[in-house]
DNA sequence: TGCGAAACTATACGGCGTGAAGTTTTGATA
DNA sequence: TATCAAAACTTCACGCCGTATAGTTTCGCA
């Protein structure tokens, strides 16, 4: 019987567990499409308990507050684009570099202008009184990101270097104690010839396509012109040639 | 009597003007104030009027939705920006270009960190449920900004043109139909000899520098570094390269 | 002095996050 | 199978928000 009983016991235990997985996956679900249909803001608790025919202190039982729901949110999103920019930079060939580059730049785009309201929650200001707790996946999302640029520049860095490398009186040159630990974690193991210059490039690739990106998705960029299309393909261009690529 | 009478309507019709007129820019004081002591959330009305001792609904006859006031606040905000880069490429001579082009984008950069919370209020989404209307101060602005960055390719545009002319089967070319009347309105006048691909080089250069600038302000940059000022340094220093300056 | 408009208040409605307390459901156990 | 504790969920309440409507005060002007 003691086997029986083990075996039931361990089938209801999971049981709960795999209800109470279901409904909190519900609640997120349910909470994207708020927002993929009303913005960020359209994610209340009582909007969301509605939909799911809940009360709205129901969902305290699955999150503690509504900024733990969206920061569980945020996670979830932050590592679909990571997942998105990898998948590409995983598709594309090692060579020659300016493709696997573009491609990059190209699914980080694409991912924000498919998703722009979890381009907002990711990079914006979430909702309102939002503040953004200190660990969670999202920082270990923003990690990977920038590893993949990290990747960009470390392809680029044989022609990119020479350019790149500190100089001048106004540039102080870059040491890895400029950078966070856990971000060079990542980054140093996966990439060990790129130098602290190296990574502070990938940075400032990150600055430049989030610019436009960023730009683009909310709507300032369409104000001044029809075509970012075309202008973000100019600055692939831009950057690639500034890479030393010539692709 | 009669010219008496009509200095006295005068007079008191200035009067009550000139009240409305500092209540009017009170309310505004004190939304910015609140804005910057607790993020554009704390922008309610019911706080405004708390802090002026008035009741909320005082504040409708003035600002016909709480969305009025806060497109009121974006336009001030947003001229105070413009206001801000146009001084400080006023204030710098036009040779060497690399100069005046630092000192432009520093003026952005410093506008904004001085002002984080007037930066998201006008880069950002603003504040729950807010969508910008058509006209007003606040395009106005941008194109303003635009222009001086316009001014900035303009300078460079001698070095930089042969580099960033079109070229290459992934970059269509730029046209003047690419870009919004508007801007060209007050472009086109101020720097005659600046091609379309000029004004998108403008537009790219916003899109770097509002990159960097917008990751920095929002707290994505202080977790992979703890330079920032040292990468836009570095950044400063790619663009003039980019542009051919040498500075 | 009195009129009319402008400025402001009072009250109310629905929606929000959330805390406290109570109720139902559910799965293990004796 | 009856029981019991814990988990899931509801009810009620509070204070916040924007805003609509109606009523009141203030005040310049004839």
């Amino acid at each position: 019987m003691t086997g029986v009983e083990s075996a039931t016991t361990r089938s209801t235990r999971g049981r709960r567990e795999r209800l109470r997985a279901e409904t909190t996956a519900e609640i997120k679900d349910v909470a994207l499409a708020l927002m993929a249909s009303g913005g960020p803001d359209a994610i209340t608790l009582r909007a969301i308990a509605r939909e799911m025919g809940m009360t709205a202190n129901a969902i305290y039982g699955y999150f503690a507050t509504r900024d733990d729901l969206v920061t569980a949110l945020i996670d979830d999103v932050y590592t679909a684009l990571a997942d998105a920019v990898d998948a590409a930079w995983a598709a594309t060939p090692a060579d020659p570099p300016a493709t696997r580059i573009r491609a990059w730049a190209r699914a980080f785009r694409d991912w924000a202008l498919g998703n722009p309201e979890g381009f907002r929650l990711i990079y914006g200001d979430p909702v309102p009184g939002y503040r953004a707790p200190e660990g969670g996946a999202a920082p270990d999302a923003a990690h990977r990101v920038c590893t993949g640029l990290a990747g960009l520049a470390d392809a680029a860095w044989p022609h990119a270097g020479p350019r790149h490398a500190d100089h001048g009186p106004e540039s102080p040159g870059f040491d890895w104690s400029d950078f966070d630990p856990g971000l060079l974690a990542k980054v140093r193991p996966a990439y060990p010839d790129l130098p602290p210059a190296g990574v502070a490039l990938a940075l400032r690739i990150w600055g430049s396509l989030h610019g436009t990106v960023s730009l683009e998705v909310y709507g300032h960029l369409s104000r001044q012109t029809v075509s970012p299309g075309k202008l973000f393909d100019q600055e692939l261009g831009a950057l690639v040639r500034s890479l030393g690529l010539n692709g």
